[in-house]
DNA sequence: TTACAACAATTGTATATACAAATGTATATT
DNA sequence: AATATACATTTGTATATACAATTGTTGTAA
């Protein structure tokens, strides 16, 4: 991906400013490509990222607050994001017996099948979107992102 | 900054799946302090993305559809984002008289004056956010972003 | 010249997100 | 026990964005 083809530019773009522009491109068309692979199954990048999250917890519940935690993008507003997934009855919400001001959050059957389906979908993409990097560029990448 | 430690996870990310995830990290915090830094101006980084287009013109005006090709993330509704710039006296816009279907969007005094202001902030964060890379680091940062 | 397709921007509507204030619950202090 | 403080979630409101449909303009082909 060229940075001055994406944003039409022809002047030359300072190292540091160009690196900037070229994280959030690359962001852009992963999200794109992944919030696509997800428009059949009519759940948000972080509604998918919330049922990977409630998956992992292997049947403990996780509340609101631990959700938000682990979320790729924290959000505001976990609250209305659960929501929609308890309108779709891919979770199961109750209230914690042991401390009444805690919501417990359960991935459904219902749920963890709809996100097996989603799994491919996705696996797919990050394939196509790391199709051309090795493992040891893979590697190198990673350590230079740990420097950010 | 380390993923792990981000989403708050013990288990181990598979090294594509971790970097896709790192990218979505790096970013978030990137445009978290750039929008920040642009907080006491009252723009977006939206805003001020095409705030930059516009004085890279140069006099000349930008319609919107050249202005969405050159935005880092496009966008579907440039209209209403040109609205805000408008309501606050920083962009000027006319209906072209070669072809009135166009309209031609230029920077006012006023919101050069602005720019320049919100130059020397993001400056600032932008210095901030790759202090811990070297020039050699960045460009090999760069050329395996190339490869997305 | 009229009809039709393509273009450029705008508007309507639904959805998403940010931020602050409010609600209800638990804990600590006196 | 009463009060204040902290915690966890929810709600209200403003703003942002996506997507589709609409408006107005231009170019083109019969």
């Amino acid at each position: 991906m060229n940075v001055e083809e994406v944003i039409k530019t022809s002047s030359a773009i300072p190292l540091g400013k160009r690196t900037i522009i070229h994280m959030q491109l690359v962001r852009n068309k992963m999200d794109d490509e992944l919030t696509n692979a997800l428009k059949p199954y009519e759940v948000s990048l972080q509604q998918f990222n919330v049922l990977r999250i409630l998956r992992g917890q292997k049947g403990k519940p996780a509340n609101l607050s631990t959700l938000n935690e682990r979320m790729v993008s924290k959000m505001s507003n976990t609250t209305r994001l659960v929501d929609k997934l308890l309108a779709k009855d891919y979770v199961r919400r109750e209230v914690c017996a042991a401390n009444r001001r805690k919501i417990e959050i359960y991935i459904t059957p219902k749920g963890n099948a709809a996100l097996e389906k989603m799994d491919a979908a996705i696996l797919k993409v990050e394939k196509a979107i790391l199709q051309h990097f090795t493992k040891t560029e893979l590697i190198q990448l990673n350590t230079l992102l740990d420097k950010f």
